[in-house]
DNA sequence: TAATTAAAAGATATTTTTGTCTTTTATTGT
DNA sequence: ACAATAAAAGACAAAAATATCTTTTAATTA
């Protein structure tokens, strides 16, 4: 297994690949999202659909219709779409899950996680959703494979 | 979902509560590291079962048999708890979900990825199984709940 | 208004993870 | 040898994650 689950690394690639093509009001079918990202494409409609509601993108139905994030959306932090898909308690909660674990109660590794936790916390606030958008487009980075 | 996978928990809670046992030759039994880490019996059982295979603890069967961890074990790192269950892939894999991401073909946050696995090996690596025996002993640190 | 398009939603299937229960095997002490 | 003990091993079950397929809803265009 990886770090993030399956859900959350196709949620991160599909919003970067939308956000890449969202500059000029521009919209993206589910079918080149998936194909772009390399995702099972149903599997992928459903975690669009979930970061839909909560505003993390946006979508219209019928011809012309798509994905797409408005600009707003574009300065969000990735923050936000890992939170949305695994909640919480993977960014805040304890390394080896106590639940009491804290400052005056910590497991053996709470110091040493904290660490990692904010260092992580703090890479993912601070880098945007629409940050990679040129390189991207560019062909410097990758989405695929 | 947390950081590591539930089993990947129970297994440094349960590796670390042997340690900390084992220092003159004592040995524990399933059901008292259940009890003490908060786990369920038989399925903390398969894991420790598999901990054994791969020569991370020891165990003995009968009377008085019990799991215990050997002066070496006591100097390992962590970090072999974690790859033993995780697989290296959690450890080295592309925090995207990536096969082919490399420093040649980059996705969007290999290099700030790459700083936090780092350190997190890093730390996986210097911290050792028996490293925290004192103050678990003491009662400083816990392991329950 | 009708046809077309594309996401939303629902149903279902598969796989993996997590958990429980029972039987077997190895060790110890009598 | 026999009984008791405790891990190993196997069978099974429940829950969650991952994946596929079908139907419905909303928007556009002709």
């Amino acid at each position: 297994m990886g770090f993030f689950s399956k859900t959350c690394e196709y949620a991160l690639r599909a919003v970067m690949y939308i956000a890449s093509q969202s500059s000029d009001g521009k919209k993206v079918g589910i079918k080149e999202v998936a194909d772009k990202i390399n995702s099972p494409l149903h599997f992928l409609g459903k975690i669009l659909q979930n970061l839909s509601k909560e505003g993390l993108i946006q979508s219209t139905k019928g011809p012309q219709g798509g994905f797409y994030i408005n600009p707003d959306g574009l300065k969000r932090p990735l923050a936000d779409i890992v939170i949305a898909i695994e909640g919480t308690q993977f960014l805040n909660g304890c390394g080896m899950g106590l639940s009491y674990c804290s400052q005056e109660n910590p497991c053996p590794l709470h110091d040493d996680f904290k660490e990692i936790r904010d260092r992580l916390n703090l890479m993912l606030h601070k880098t945007t959703i629409g940050q990679f958008n040129d390189k991207l487009i560019q062909g410097v980075l990758t989405l695929n494979k």
